[in-house]
DNA sequence: TTGACATATCGGGATATGACGATATAATGT
DNA sequence: ACATTATATCGTCATATCCCGATATGTCAA
């Protein structure tokens, strides 16, 4: 008798659409403006404004990148008022950016 | 007496600069069929053509993903007459790469 | 030397991304 | 109601990236 129910694979490596959606998370964080604002969120909430003065840049840019890290699951964000916070819901980011601050370097 | 020798820091993340380093290599990896070579080759050495055709891809193009992972210090590579084998040479693929297959999907 | 194979490089064309100004929405205070 | 603040969205331009065909380089085998 054969194999039972096991499905045979061709390579033994992840598939490439899922390689896809992996690429596009990466390519998602792959900037350093939004490299920044994780490495804020991990730490606490911050508003729009907040994290556009830490990059340095206008807030209808923070906000466009906030949009997109939204987008693909890495933020959640609340209103408060007319501010509103954004906070980090995806749990990998935290050893994804351990791992970027012990090769680029840790604050202070 | 003031603080002796302490750096002051006007904030406690990791500068832009170093961010733009992370993000360009970061920007590196997110590509499905540099994910896969990565993954390969963290499990053993390849040639071009070995990780061209486990992507489906031609071998042109596999070459020059493998010239822009070597060009940021992800791979080595070594001749051996008129192949080329390329193998992982930055130690911190590894924890990334178990961090996309945590979330994307672990081979078989 | 000739031909086949493995890899690398070059040039172009389509598409995606980033930055920016202008404007829009929404909440607050007077 | 009106002005102000905080955030979001839109259109555009410059640039970067991706994919591909064509071609070049280097190596081996006959």
């Amino acid at each position: 008798m054969g194999r039972k129910t096991a499905k045979r694979r061709k390579t033994p490596w992840t598939d490439l659409d899922a390689m896809a959606e992996a690429a596009e998370c990466l390519k998602t964080l792959a900037h350093p403006h939004r490299l920044r604002m994780v490495q804020m969120l991990l730490k606490g909430r911050y508003t729009v404004g907040e994290l556009a003065e830490a990059c340095e840049i206008p807030s209808n840019m923070a906000s466009e990148h906030l949009r997109l890290m939204q987008h693909c699951g890495f933020l959640a964000s609340e209103k408060d008022g007319r501010r509103r916070y954004y906070s980090v819901v995806e749990p990998h980011l935290e050893k994804i950016m351990a791992c970027v601050e012990d090769r680029f370097g840790t604050p202070a």
